[in-house]
DNA sequence: GTGGTCTAGACCACG
DNA sequence: GTGGTCTAGACCACC
């Protein structure tokens, strides 16, 4: 279900919260669903579970999940995240192009991938 | 010149190199202009020689300066990091457009986006 | 398991990166493999931690090993490295043996050396 | 006469010795002719004269120059430098090319530069 | 425990 | 004085 990349620098809680968040973005997960217990996780990845509490906590934060005490995590409704994802992705995203005009890069450039990217998808 | 946040996670030899390619991105240092001393940037920071020197060494691994030890380290020509540069940008603008997109960004939102980022330039 | 010159003008970390990356080319190595800790090799090398930090960075960017944060360094595969490597002796090859025509060795000469070296390792 | 590369990372009397050796061993300074003082050839190239003498100096030492007291520096006979420069030169190029073998690169592919850059000259 | 970063202070070669 | 290297010792995040 959720493959770790050893050699990515980053720390592996994130890469978990990044997983998931995927999983619940792409409606893998359904809403109000029970979320594997963190020693369960754990043990299929091979993986603290104090690494894992650490992603469901971040999760939590983000509005992703939500916990009721001694029963687990759930998955929380799209409403819960869906807008403030959003705002937090296109700031990432402006910032980052606006590093690229200063390296450079046209607006054409730009556009054109644009365009690659979204109908990459469409054919999908 | 150059202003550390020290509440910023990342390390401080990454937030200069990250100002001085911005200045040099920008024309702001004449090529082949010598730049401050490490010992001199670093008591101006307020922060130890040694890190202003591993600032200074990724800078000249990227190709933004040349070195001479004994001398002092110079701004290189363009033409060292132009294109590599831009290459790098272009990865990593598709990777976090990609990202936008996952997340429910329309095609729309982010070319009226590009549109304005690009004219704020132009203005100036 | 690696032997330090200190009468070697060059510097102590560049000594260790290139034992490693002869032990590691030569396959003596295992791909995922752990290397030593930098403390545990420092204190083997009788060496600040620092200066075999410095090395296994290096090592890194050349693409021989590959660092998690926290739980060591491991021996990369192969294919990270080997055609960069290629590339790079191939270009030193080149230059060095033509200034060893410019000494006046003639391509005989030089033809034999090179045979005699290749076999060398052929009966081993 | 001669160009210096402030870019090089090697001292500039070692380039400087560079240099004149490539001179000397061309035929392009006449045997038994005087050398510029160092004093001249340090304005010449805008270095500090103490450079210069560090040169002359490793250049008398390899056989090169000869110094008369009082009178100056005289390129010394080719019988004085040539045997010693090919041992060192091969010498160098057998450490070169048992690295290059040690990199995965094949006798042919080196057999085939070696023709390369031995016929380069042949059409000059 | 691990690697990553930083500091303070030292010595060296170079020019 | 400059960059380059090294040491000793410290603190941090991650696991």
């Amino acid at each position: 279900m959720i493959l770790l990349d050893y050699r990515d620098k980053r720390p592996i809680y994130e890469q978990v919260v990044e997983k998931l968040e995927k999983l619940i973005m792409g409606g893998a997960l359904e809403t109000d669903s029970r979320m594997p217990s963190v020693r369960a996780m754990g043990m299929d990845l091979a993986v603290n579970p104090n690494t894992i509490q650490r992603a469901y906590n971040q999760l939590e934060q983000e509005g992703y999940l939500y916990t009721v005490s001694g029963r687990g995590s759930f998955v929380a409704p799209e409403s819960e995240w869906r807008e403030g994802k959003k705002k937090k992705m296109l700031a990432e995203w402006r910032l980052v192009t606006e590093r690229a005009r200063e390296a450079g890069l046209t607006r054409e450039q730009l556009a054109g991938q644009l365009n690659q990217i979204y109908e990459e998808v469409q054919q999908a």
